[in-house]
This record gives structure tokens, sequence and C-alpha cells, in this order.
DNA sequence: GTTGAAAAGTGCTGCGA
DNA sequence: TCGCAGCACTTTTCAAC
């Protein structure tokens, strides 16, 4: 279960990060094996909980979705954090949530159509949940960046 | 160009956000229509720019990186945003980056091997560059929440 | 714009080394 | 354990509605 990853296996995760849609015998000719192997080994990370799965990356604003802002919550005590999150599991509009050292207890990331739809969650969801003392919001005026780590 | 995304095109990226590897046939099936359109809708909808792609999902922790932070940061002058987006570009810890209101002048959420690696970067990397006046970094303890927004 | 089927390519499994 | 080859399935394309 805790086996090491070796240096094909980071090569074949480093190419599919760039470009999932890569068919795996393209990924097994670029580094020199068959497609099975590529399949053998895609497989046994997947079963390792190395691979979780992929993801369809679509542009939020295009389907309505305008503000992205960061929310740092402070909670009345920092042992209500497990109970909190519970909580917080139900608003979809949270797409990040985050325990954090710092000034705050939890840190989130959402995603709404409009401001008004951030005051409503921010106001109505967010503030009325219990143990929430009060919340400090970041807007993102720009997203310069959105890449996932490089393996090497 | 501007084409408004009608009813059966949110369906088809609201089943294939949930679940990128379902077949197109499988999709056709559930909305009751033919294989055919799911792919011409899909392709549009990428033309378009809506469907930005497809990302394989791993675990970092998997893979050696252990640490994700979120690091605020102070620039000498608001306008030197972009020269320092383009110096962020190449720090490639860097897996978000934020134009912010609030405190920060920018933002950024890292992820880092160890915390050596986290000061590495923080005081070898980001301090250096020309213009970034002082950071806060918030660690993140416990991912509890990451996934996507909900397009009803 | 949608359908249905045919063509091309991909992922998957068992056998051999 | 890895690589090769056949099978099943999917994506893609296209003519017709």
């Amino acid at each position: 279960m805790n086996y090491e990853i070796d240096k094909l296996d980071k090569q074949i995760l480093s190419l599919l990060m760039q470009d999932v849609t890569r068919a795996y015998t393209d990924v097994a000719k670029e580094l020199n094996v068959s497609g099975g192997t590529i399949h053998v080994r895609m497989k046994k990370l997947t079963e390792m909980g190395v691979v979780k799965g992929a993801q369809l990356l679509i542009n939020p604003s295009a389907v309505g979705f305008d503000i992205c802002a960061f929310i740092g919550v402070f909670l009345e005590k920092g042992s209500e954090y497990k109970e909190t999150v519970k909580k917080m599991q139900d608003i979809p509009e949270i797409v990040e949530l985050h325990y954090t050292t710092g000034a705050y207890s939890m840190f989130a990331k959402i995603i709404c159509r409009d401001t008004q739809h951030l005051r409503e969650v921010l106001n109505e969801k967010l503030q009325s949940i219990e143990g929430v003392q009060r919340t400090e919001t970041l807007i993102s005026l720009e997203e310069s960046i959105n890449r996932q780590i490089r393996i090497d």
C-alpha cells in the first residue's frame, strides 16, 4: 500500500496533468513503453489514491458566476471547527475550505453570481451558522494564475 | 460568439462536472438526446471558451507536497501588479494568483513539499521580486472542502 | 439543430516472456 | 513484472431529416 512512486509514475502523471485528454498510447510512445504499461500504472496510482480522478474545467463567468471571493472566518471557539465544516458543506457556493493558522480560524473560497448573491451567502448563510463570530472578505478582481503543481 | 447557453448545455455541463470519465453516449441516454448532440454541444462550448478542458486530479501529499498555504502580498505600488504577475508565473509553487480588494494587493495559493521548501519560496523567490514589500502567510492545516461550483 | 449509423481510434484484458 | 495483440467500447464524422 505504501509503495514508493517511481520515476516512470511521475513522468506519466506529469504528462497527463498537462493534458488529460491525451491518449495512453501517445504517452507510451513518448516514454518508450507500451500502452498497457501506462494503463497498469494509472490503475495502480488510482487504487493508491494518488490519482483522485479527473475534472472538467469550465469558465465560471461564462455560466454566470462572476464573483470569486476569499472569506476569512473567525469562530467563537476553534474547537467548533468540525461541526462548522459540516454546515458549510451545505453551502454549494463554497468551493474550498481550509483550517488555517494565522488570523482566521477557517478560510474559504467562494464563487457567486454577482455581488448581491455574495451578500446573500455572507449574511444569510455564513453568518447564520452558529459559532461563526465574524468574517472578512477579499474579493478577487482578477485571477491571473490558475494551474496545477509541477511534479518533476 | 456571444451565444446564450441553454438548458441542455447546462445539463450536460452539470453531469460532466460531476464525472468527466462518463461516456457521451451515457450522458445522451440520461438527457434523452443522441450521442452526436452531446458531442456537437461540447465542441461548441469548448470553442466558446466555456469549457477550458479537463484536469487530472491528484493527491498532492501522495507525491510529496504536504504544505498548502495562502500568501497575502503587499506591493509598494498597486500599479506594479502586471509586471509582478509575470515574475510570479516563473514560480511553479504558485498555483493560484488573484488581484484582490482588501488588505492585500495580491493573494496567492502555493503548494510546497515541506516547511523548508515554503521558507525557500517565501524568502528566496517571492521576497526577492522587486516591488514586493512584505507578505503574510496562512498555512492550511486541513483542506476540508474542495469541489466545483454547482450550476443548475 | 438533431439523429442514427458507419469509420477510426482508444482503453481494457489475457497470454506469453 | 512487463509487453504485445485482440476485443469491446467510445469518440468522431457525415448524410439525411
